[in-house]
DNA sequence: CTGGCTGCAAAGCATTTGCATGACA
DNA sequence: TGTCATGCAAATGCTTTGCAGCCAG
């Protein structure tokens, strides 16, 4: 397929993934990766699934979601909450990490990273000797166009 | 009824707000608030549901989720993402704001708040011309008795 | 009286699961 | 050739809504 040469590193990672479990490499997964990662920024796993149909008509939503799952197991995929009912993904090799504005019209995601912030939730998890393994900030609000 | 004297305050700020919506004072409304304050800290719906039964046992599920939705919008109640598939609840008059540390084995949530980080997502936001509303920070791990 | 309120049951939604068929290794 | 994957449909779990009767003002 056309695909084979594109996204070299994340599907490598995703293989290995699967090969750590001993699950099998499929056109469908694939297709699910290559979606998520040509989307800008932010999906819901529905537009991902209506995504992946235009190559791939047959793909059902429950493959769509599995896939989902294991892409956020090995950290190729991270879940963003908009605070709309749907969860919403998004392809997480681009940047280590980063936090969202979101905004509450418009619905339009704006990232930002902050390493201060980062360092005082570190600092704050272990002044309570919690074991922190992944955090989300997000500020809802408006956004220029739309305040 | 025996709580008539207790959580003035609340009940004011919520008699307030149903006055302003041309909306009536109820014996369901005022169990809902009451079971929300009494509760220790967070609660879902299902929770509060079950704890309004105890004096109030014909009250359904509908009316729970109406009330909340009005708690909310009158700022008695603040929703808490606990990444578990259902919202969690907890009175919001108790203390300004706070963010919280959730564990991902026992659920247990520990509230925490820092002037700094709130400075900071102000400043990110005025950066971004974004006017915030309301904002959450929730970091994820193991808590102290379960790492 | 009148319009809002309640509880029930049914509907909605996003997501998950059971199962028979199909495909990778 | 056996096991895992797929797609469909049904199920699930949380939340919302329609509706007939009820109640506050």
């Amino acid at each position: 397929m056309t695909l084979s040469t594109q996204r070299t590193a994340e599907r490598d990672v995703f293989y290995a993934h699967l090969a750590k479990r001993g699950l099998r490499r499929t056109a469908q997964r694939d297709a699910v990766l290559e979606a998520l990662y040509a989307s800008s920024s932010h999906v819901t796993a529905e537009a991902l699934y209506l995504g992946v149909r235009q190559q791939h008509p047959s793909i059902g939503f429950s493959t769509v979601y599995r896939t989902l799952k294991l892409l956020v197991e090995c950290e190729l995929a991270r879940q963003v909450d908009f605070a709309d009912g749907r969860t919403h993904f998004e392809a997480a090799c681009d940047e280590p990490h980063h936090d969202h504005m979101i905004c509450l019209r418009c619905g339009t995601a704006i990232e930002f990273s902050h390493p201060t912030i980062e360092a005082l939730q570190d600092q704050i998890a272990a002044d309570n000797q919690f074991v922190p393994v992944r955090h989300v900030m997000t500020i809802f609000g408006h956004c220029r166009l739309c305040s």
